[in-house]
DNA sequence: CGAAATGCCGAAAACGTTTTCGTAGAATAT
DNA sequence: ATATTCTACGAAAACGTTTTCGGCATTTCG
């Protein structure tokens, strides 16, 4: 019904002018106090609120963070929306969600569409078509532009920008050396294809690891899935031609299937056969038995992005051009899966 | 670097009027062909793009949606958002989202920011807080200056706006007589407490179902539990101070918790105890054994919602004032849990 | 040849702000 | 009484668009 009220209509309803209204509100000394509190009284009266698009338009700031991300129904991303949300808010920043799902196209559409003015900088992690493809363009269109990008996870080394990662290598690392610790010496490790920069580099800290404590590392040892959603029968089969007493995962999903694969072929988890998982997400708290992984911080990941990114924005811009790469410590969660 | 181009900088490079620019860029037949072209390519080599703040404030219309829901990392939710963001970028619109983290405060912050123009419509669940306290002037105020909202799962009957929900009782209904006609006959219920609608709800719609039936209902069969995080004790003394041979949970959460602490104390699923719960998450998926659920439909549900909102706000605006509540069908989806 | 029509373009308003600058009148100082 | 400083306000520009209107020059028609 009542229409938005704006400063024009304030300004005619008292019959003063714009600018008189404007500073009236903003507790402006120039106007007098009688007139200011008139003004004032009148605006909460009919819920004044600053229109954020004219702002926006004046000020050459949105104060909205944009962010792209593969899909939102990965428990990770979900987390680091989560940590994004929180960090942003409380500076003063609106989140706006696009979903790639995983597709190049998309991604460049939803860039397009963000960079047109509606955000002041991108947070983003790279759909899998682009780390295959390795075509960035629309990124390097954006940063050219002069608008900052902060990604995280799923990073190209080829873009100028901060980065926040975890050191897969050094996390697979530790979960293999983890599992070795414990006495295990029949390693497999269950991973994705290596365009997949998570999938490429936890397979090599694995065979580092491997390899530093003198074992011999071999093909057999890697499974690499492209298609997620038939992955069952690959690893059953994986599991069934091979003698392993421990897996390594690279998500949860895939530990998870390789856990029901191992008890339905009458093993015991984790004396016959444990696993370490990456991802620290719910199926992993909640599996039987529950899974022992590298925790991923996705909270924290997507907080310290957005304090990377306002800090960019709000820095008295281009003086310096210095990025940053963070790395977030992972943490191994000891549950059932692993002895 | 080069800055961000705009109709003017284009205006001046070629000597002419802005709205020539316009124009042009938009095909006018006004402007002749030969400088039409000139400017079009020169746009093109530039790689401009419409500011989409001046559009929007030119327009009256952001083309933007405000989502506000209690938690991303819910895996519901999470569905919801997806459907929304499908249907809203098909039609040309983008999506914004806060989070209320389940306090009735931030959501009321969270409506205020969003409401100033940056969006044209909402799309959302109340926060557990807001059920709670049944407090709804935020939503009152927005409708009252002419923003529609379309509530969806948690929703309040005391707000005019289109609704999308599933009805609870029903699938609970379902569910319960799913039960029985198994041949189960000692049922419990492990729901959340009274003021959350769909716990009483979903709590009615058992209760029904066993009547209807002849059986007795009683207070023992109904566990309501207010603090997700410490469900674990209380649904174990629930289980261990009955014996029932089937259990309805109005999560997924409360399900494998269930489920593990049955088969902890040695019985066995479904023979001993069947298990059906609500929500088709991805727990219930991956669980040992798989439960059989009540599937929920979220990225259905924020289809039916964005495209509900979208419709709204593209129709000639107030001519009618009519509101819709859509039941989304649930649907039943057999795992392992049940016989 | 004069009048009307047409082609092509620019000026200006509008969306809602904030802020700089100008200025009228009053108060103070000389 | 005159010059100067305040006080309290309004006009206008700017952000980047789109669109309406007006107008000049050329063409077409009678």
């Amino acid at each position: 019904m009542a229409q938005k009220i704006t400063l024009k209509k304030i300004a005619q309803d008292l019959n003063v002018s714009i600018s008189t209204v404007s500073k009236a509100l903003r507790d402006s000394h120039e106007i007098s106090e009688e007139r200011r509190e008139k003004i004032k009284q009148y605006a909460k009266e009919f819920n004044y609120k600053p229109n954020s698009i004219a702002l926006s338009l004046k000020n050459q700031k949105t104060k909205k963070i944009g962010i792209i991300i593969p899909e939102i129904v990965h428990h990770f991303f979900a987390t680091v929306i989560s940590g994004v949300e929180r960090v942003a808010n409380q500076k003063g920043y609106q989140v706006i969600i696009t979903l790639s799902g995983e597709s190049f196209d998309k991604e460049v559409v939803n860039m397009e569409m963000l960079a047109n003015g509606s955000i002041d900088g991108f947070i983003m992690s790279l759909s899998k078509e682009t780390m295959e493809k390795q075509d960035f363009h629309h990124l390097r269109e954006v940063t050219n532009q002069g608008m900052p990008i902060v990604m995280f996870d799923r990073v190209s080394n080829d873009i100028p920008c901060d980065k926040i990662i975890i050191d897969d290598v050094a996390a697979s690392h530790e979960a293999t050396e983890f599992l070795l610790r414990k006495g295990k010496n029949k390693l497999g490790i269950i991973s994705t294809v290596d365009y997949v920069n998570v999938g490429r580099l936890r397979s090599q800290g694995f065979s580092q690891a491997l390899q530093q404590r003198g074992f011999a590392v071999e093909e057999h040892q890697f499974l690499k899935i492209e298609d997620i959603d038939n992955c069952e029968q690959k690893i059953e089969q994986f599991i069934a031609s091979n003698d392993f007493d421990a897996l390594v995962a690279v998500n949860e999903l895939f530990a998870v299937t390789a856990s029901k694969a191992i008890q339905k072929s009458g093993k015991k988890i984790p004396e016959d056969v444990a696993i370490v998982a990456f991802t620290d997400g719910i199926l992993s708290k909640y599996a039987s038995p529950t899974l022992t992984t590298i925790g991923q911080k996705g909270e924290e990941m997507g907080g310290i992005a957005a304090a990377k990114l306002i800090e960019k924005l709000e820095s008295s811009d281009h003086d310096t051009e210095s990025y940053e790469t963070v790395i977030v410590k992972t943490s191994l969660v000891e549950r059932e899966s692993t002895p």
